[in-house]
RNA sequence: GGUCAGGUAGCUCAGUUGGUAGAGCAGAGGACUGAAAAUCCUCGUGUCGGGGGUUCAAAUCCCUCUCUGACCA
């Protein structure tokens, strides 16, 4: 019988997850198969917290760098391909180790995102094109009014009428002719068992953390590998760029904001983004929280994971 | 020393003809079913600079003190 159990490090940015993880190699043969949704991303290094080449060469990494910028990726993709991947280290006779701060990627993982035939990829982009027309046009009143008409389910769901979740299911429905609350339920079960790992420092603890890391990428080049990028070619607008340290150094780049703003702003967005993934540690049923890191904490996760 | 302009929430400021105060930002909490570092929702009691006076009632009018800024000496 194969081992299902995953060992999932979890928390918010900074709280130190990757050296976590590449400690707990050192007490067993663990692959890691990150949760995060810009890592996946090649040339966004410093931004994103990427291991470095040394410590990607030390323990076997999946899911970082597997992207261009300017390429789609998705909670589905992730939960597909990693639930995939999970399979074929377990069954190297490997550990499988998820680390990363991205709950939604982690939730689908395991719990399952609605099963629904795909959807064809052009056809949805011009679907979506039309919404966000109609959200910049109209408001997010009218696109929540078109939903409430089409699948009040649905609707009742969203009632926060935030754009993105009801341009999501407006999608659904467009594109299939059935409504999107037919899904609800239907999740596909991954048969895997995670055992939750969460960092969570104290709060005063982690803004000082974050501020001081935002002022090292700074230092170490961050501005640089933003303009690289652009002059790659890819565009600011992208949505891999939407994020947090790439977007106030493209404010810099496009001269709207100083260098010390730029730097405040980044702050001042992780702390927010901090937040946000601590609330997502919220709907986590069962977790232990690690307060210490030394060697008994490793090797009784190790021993957990065998049991 | 004199004149003027100011002193209201952590910050920037609103506050109509007197009826004990409200926005933006910051901050806090929350949500999350294929864009998620995204996107969205909720939350505003503070000696209205101090003291005195007028008034049924003062952030608002009067007096006085104090602090800040500008200008004049």
């Amino acid at each position: 019988m194969m081992n299902k159990n995953v060992i999932v490090i979890t928390g918010p940015t900074a709280s130190g997850k990757t050296d976590f993880a590449l400690k707990l190699a050192e007490y067993g043969d663990i692959e890691i198969i990150s949760a995060d949704s810009r890592q996946i991303y090649r040339y966004m290094n410093i931004g994103t917290a990427k291991p470095n080449e040394d410590e990607l060469s030390r323990v076997k990494h999946h899911l970082i760098d597997i992207l261009n910028p300017d390429e789609e990726f998705s909670a589905g993709k992730f939960a597909e391909i990693s639930k995939s991947i999970i399979y074929d280290i377990t069954a190297r006779g490997k550990i499988p180790v998820v680390t990363g701060g991205t709950g939604f990627y982690i939730k689908a993982l395991f719990e399952g995102l609605s099963s629904i035939s795909d959807i064809e990829n052009e056809k949805r982009l011009v679907i979506r094109n039309e919404l966000n027309d109609v959200l910049i046009n109209n408001g997010k009143e009218c696109l929540f009014e078109m939903l409430m008409q089409s699948d009040s389910v649905s609707a009742e769901k969203y009632s926060d009428k935030n754009p993105r979740r009801v341009i999501r299911a407006l999608e659904y429905i467009k594109l299939t002719g059935n409504k999107f609350s037919d899904t609800f339920g239907k999740e596909g079960s991954s048969g895997l068992v995670p055992q939750y790992y969460v960092l969570n420092p104290a709060r005063e603890i982690l803004y000082k953390k974050i501020n001081q890391r935002t002022d090292e990428m700074f230092d170490n080049g961050l501005i640089k590998e933003v303009v690289k990028i652009i002059e790659m070619g890819y565009s600011f607008e992208l949505n891999s760029l939407n994020t947090v340290g790439y977007k106030e150094c493209i404010s810099l780049i496009l001269g709207e904001i100083t260098l010390e703003r730029a730097i405040e702003l980044t702050k001042q967005n992780t702390r927010r983004y901090a937040k946000r993934q601590v609330t997502w540690l919220n709907q986590i049923e069962n977790f232990e929280l690690i307060e210490d890191k030394n060697s008994n904490t490793f090797s009784k996760i190790i021993d957990n994971y065998k049991m």
